[in-house]
DNA sequence: GCCCAGGTGGGTA
DNA sequence: TACCCACATGGG
């Protein structure tokens, strides 16, 4: 069980290189980049956090003197700028009241404790709190993404979708489901989950899972069978 | 024009 | 619990 997905995750390193995730310069770029990433392509993502930089705003204190209405303006190519301005708001008044406005005491927290405090702020749900938690505090937590279902289903791996219903597993089986075959390590989860967006932006199409000149085919497993619906 | 992108929260049955 | 929907911008 534990160390099935050692293969794939070393036959994909050796094919993609070090992903080097995440791409960002510090530790609040990344808290403030999980939040804007949600459901949204990154690209839009930079343009956000180049208008914050710009603004000689990408920091704590340069966030703490935004009003709710100028974060917004300044993430609007982000998307659900609202939301996302309320989010990131409500994170930094957390920071500050309960971890005194330090990044570097708030990843010092045992991953049980940070994980259920970061999943009570709102805008912060399961995918999110463990994006920070690996990325920003290099806990050993799986990010469970779009990607990661996406490229699971495609090679037939994950857990079976519970029947009759619903008609896919939850967040949680999917993340027990690969972290109970990796080794428990932040770098390999931090890798391979970089690894597997990877193979999932390379796919020809996302709609056309059959497809014979993706080249990621001997990669992973699932070859000589129907490819699974994405 | 239409579809989609590294989600989340609220409402309803 | 299991759907459904709003939230929004930008690129293919």
């Amino acid at each position: 069980m534990v160390g099935d997905l050692l293969p794939y995750y070393r036959r994909l390193r050796r094919h993609f290189g070090p992903q080097g995730w995440w791409p960002a310069r510090n530790r609040l770029e990344v808290v403030v980049g999980t939040i804007l990433v949600q459901n949204t392509a990154w690209r839009n993502v930079e343009a956000a956090l180049e208008q914050l930089r710009r603004a000689h705003r990408l920091s704590l204190p340069g966030l703490r003197a935004l009003s709710a209405a100028d974060l917004g303006q300044l993430i609007r190519s982000a998307g659900f700028w609202r939301q996302k301005a309320r989010t990131v708001q409500g994170l930094v008044a957390w920071l500050d009241g309960q971890h005194a406005g330090r990044l570097d005491r708030m990843v010092r927290l045992p991953t049980p404790v940070l994980r259920r405090q970061l999943l009570q702020l709102r805008g912060v749900g399961p995918e999110t709190a463990d994006s920070i938690l690996l990325y920003a505090g290099g806990h050993a937590t799986f990010v469970v993404d779009a990607y990661t279902r996406r490229v699971l289903l495609r090679h037939h791996l994950g857990p079976p979708p519970p029947a009759p219903s619903p008609d896919r597993a939850s967040y949680i089986q999917v993340q027990s489901w690969i972290e109970s075959r990796l080794p428990r390590q932040a770098e390999i989860y931090n890798e391979f989950h970089a690894l597997l967006v990877a193979v999932g932006k390379s796919y020809c199409h996302r709609r056309e899972p059959d497809c014979p000149n993706c080249p990621l085919r001997p990669l992973l497993p699932g070859d000589g069978r129907p490819a699974a619906r994405i």
